[in-house]
Order: C-alpha cells, then structure tokens, then sequence
DNA sequence: CGGTTGTTTGACGCAGTTCAAGCGGAGTGG
DNA sequence: CCACTCCGCTTGAACTGCGTCAAACAACCG
C-alpha cells in the first residue's frame, strides 16, 4: 500500500494488515496547514494525534531571547505528537516548512485502540524510540562534530530517511528548508552554514538548490560526515548505509 | 517504599502495588560494575533490561577518533537499557561513573509482563518519553546556550532528579563527574569547563568539591541556566523548579 | 516591477579550543 | 612514613572555528 504511515510502520514491526486498518482509520479528520504555520504549539494540551500526510515540518523548542533549535525534521509518514498522547501536554513545538497536509486522530480513541492491540503500542513506542536514536545522533553532531561533519551527516540522514519512505530516488531528493534552518538545526548560524555548503558543493558531494538536495558522491558524503544508519533502523531494503 | 524504582515510576502513571511488584520481581540477578566501566556496550544484543540500583552512570557514543559525547547521566531507580527490550541492539554505550549496583531482567519474561499489564508497558513507553525529552533540552543547550548557560542548566537538572529520587536535601546532592566527563555531555572542553566553572563559584551561585555539589543560590543558577523544570516531568511534590 | 525573503560576500571579533606546564590529593609500594 | 605515580584540577598563552555585523545580490511573488 502506498500510504506513508503503512510503509513506515512496517519497518517497526508485524503489524497484521487489520492492526495498520484499525491504526490508519483512527486518523478520521484533515487539514492544511500553511508553510511557517505551527502544527503543535509549546505549552498545549492536544486532544489529538497528528499524521503527517504531506509536506515537510520541524519540530523545536525557542527560548525567550529569540534563539531557537530545531529538534528534528518529519517527512510524511511520521506521527508528529506521540508525547502528547502519553503526557497530555506538549514541551515543544512542531511547525510547518512547506505547506503541509496533516490528519487527526482523537486522544480517546487512540487509547482505547492501544489498549486493545499491544503490537500497535509496540510499534509506536519502538517510533518514539527511533526519534531518541536520532536525537542522541544530532547530541554527538552538536557537542562534538565539526560544522561540515555535522551538514553531511544531516544530508546523509535525511536522504536515507526520505528513500526509505519512497521519496528518494537516483541520488535526489526534496530538501525544502532555507539555510536559516538549517543552521536552527545544526547549532550554527546562518553565514557559516552557506560556507560550508558552498565547501561540499566545491568538493563535488552535493548540489543544493531550489530545495532539491542532489548527492553526486554517497560514499565521499558519508565518510566526511561520519554517518552510519543503523540508528534510523530503517527495513534492510532501502539500507543506504 | 523505599526501592527508587517504585519512586521514579510512581510519578509515570497509577500503577497498582501489584503492577509494581510484578515489574520489580522480574530483576532476579544482581550484578556490580566498577568505576570506567561499561554496563552495557554499542552493538551487544542484551538479552535482558538493567536496572540501576546503586551509583552514577552515563549513556555516550563515542566517534572514531576518540571524541565521545555523553547523552545523559543516570542515578538509581533508571532502567537503562529499554531501546535493547524494543530493538534487540544497543547504537550506544552505557557505563558506570562510580562503582555501581545493577540488576537485570530477562527479555522474554519481561516482554511477557508487559503484554500482560498494558499499564505498566504505558508507564516503561513514558519513561522512555522522558529520557527524549531530556534529549531535547540537551540539545538546546548544545545548539543555542553559551557555556555558562549550558552548565548551569546542566546543574539544575541533575539536582532536581536527585531531589525527586530522594537523593538530594538542602540544595546538596552527590554529582560524582570529573570536569573530562562534564566536558564530554556539553560539548565543551575541559579547560572551558574548568573556568566557567569557577565563574559559578566566584558568582556564588554553588559550590563543587569532592563530587559533592552545593547550590547556594537556587534562582540566580536557574536563571543562568534558563531553566525550567517541566520537561523532566517530576511528581509535583519534588518539584523545585 | 517593487517589496520581501533567502543567499552570498567581506571584515572583524570573540567564545571556546589547543597546547603546555605546574599543582595537589589519593593511592601504592618500598 | 616517605617517595613515587597517577589522575584530576588549574593556569597562561596562542590560536581558530565560528559568530556577528553590514551590505550587496538574487530569486520569488503578487
């Protein structure tokens, strides 16, 4: 089946075809939300749960003064506010990159399904868990990586994650995020991220442009950023790594 | 009771005594584990869950060329190895600071419980959640604090958990980390930990000797540090922050 | 075609690193 | 009980990766 949320779920356990049924119809309401726009605010009690079904979104917490870090970045397929479900509030935000589709699925009847399918609760928490293993990567990309280790390695992620969920292909993909996110998200700022993009540009591993990210030279990525996949525990089929 | 355990995951969900009893009998063996060494090591396949009994410890990654980032620190009553339980391997290190008291619970036994007991699989997922969350805030600091900024808030944290598993009183709690190892979970180098360290004392913000740290001024290092408690979703009752 | 948002460039400054050396306390062995 | 060693802490000086400021430029959009 081609829905995102199928083909991500599938990679996190057996699921039978009902279980992924069952899931997939809790998500009963849609909506658009506009690039820039928040999906999830800091400091609210969501009643429900968001799919991503389109679009790009980020996920970060902004401190009083205006800094801001980016957390991680979510691609369709992903289930944006699991935390909520579990806690009832939310300590960071989720917002919106491009224009985003995104489905609801209410708190209550979340629950009640949860508690009547413990390979669905499995799965899900092994996703929550899989976020975990990204966010300890990015830790070892902030503390103690350089800037250009810390831009390939994202790169690296982001492809690999994007071609595991179909949206990859001959080396390109989407990469819709202006270098002022990325620099929110690499703990740098903005002048020294164009830098060194131009840098990996010059050594002929990427083009980026138009929010289109182009690897000429996987292996050369890979090495300058230090990537190794296995923490995205994605299915052995599309392991780039 | 006294068992950090039963304190830690209280504050988790309503657990019933029985719930408690179950999970907690399933750590039948006890093991101890030396100062500097691991509890549980990158690429091992545990077959069962640890949990911490007694000392410090801390989860890192370390980077080829013997850079390491530490992710968290642990104080009795955390289990840590949950990610082995859903995924079957480890993608980073667990080990012991000061000598430590670990117990461990078999796999199968242990994901037969929580098949069983919805509740206590929905208090496990959300101490995982908790663990993310600390996560996050890890890497705000990294990204987008200053170095006085991130020890200060670095310190706060580990004292309001001390304080909620009963480990701290009178703004004194144990933190047995050399400056390498402080270092190491901020991203920082030694030398700069060294300084902005004595900036804290000079301020008179704290005190730090003998692994014993001191907080004479609980507001002025919560606002060096930016920092607020709720992240870490402690019991009302021991909130400090 | 003017305004807005994102990218690029240059010059300069600083927070934090690196290197190197001295210091003090705790354990060990003679 | 002293000498020796190891490890962690502290200090100073020089250096640098990255940040900040400021301005020009390019692309997009109504």
């Amino acid at each position: 089946m081609s829905d995102p949320l199928y083909l991500k779920l599938a990679a996190l356990g057996r699921l039978t075809e009902d279980d992924l049924r069952a899931l997939r119809a809790q998500f009963t309401t849609t909506r658009d939300v506009a690039a820039g726009i928040d999906i999830v605010r800091e400091g609210e009690r969501p009643s429900t749960v968001v799919l991503l079904l389109k679009g790009f979104a980020c996920r970060y917490k902004a401190l009083p003064d205006g800094r801001r870090q980016i957390l991680s970045f979510h691609i369709p397929g992903d289930i944006l506010d699991l935390h909520g479900l579990l806690f009832g509030d939310m300590d960071h935000s989720v917002g919106a990159i491009q224009p985003c589709r995104v489905s609801m699925a209410p708190h209550d009847t979340m629950r009640e399904l949860l508690e009547r399918r413990p390979e669905l609760s499995r799965v899900l928490w092994r996703d929550t868990l899989v976020d975990s293993a990204v966010f300890r990567e990015w830790m070892v990309g902030m503390g103690r990586r350089h800037a250009l280790e810390r831009i390939a390695h994202l790169l690296c992620e982001v492809y690999a994650r994007c071609e595991a969920a179909g949206l990859a292909k001959l080396g390109q993909c989407d990469l819709p995020l202006t270098q002022a996110e990325l620099a929110d998200s690499l703990g740098l700022s903005v002048v020294h991220v164009n830098r060194v993009l131009q840098q990996l540009r010059a050594t002929g591993f990427i083009t980026l442009r138009r929010g289109i990210l182009r690897i000429h030279d996987w292996e050369g990525l890979k090495g300058a950023g230090g990537f190794h996949g296995g923490y995205l525990h994605l299915p052995a089929s599309s392991q780039v790594a």
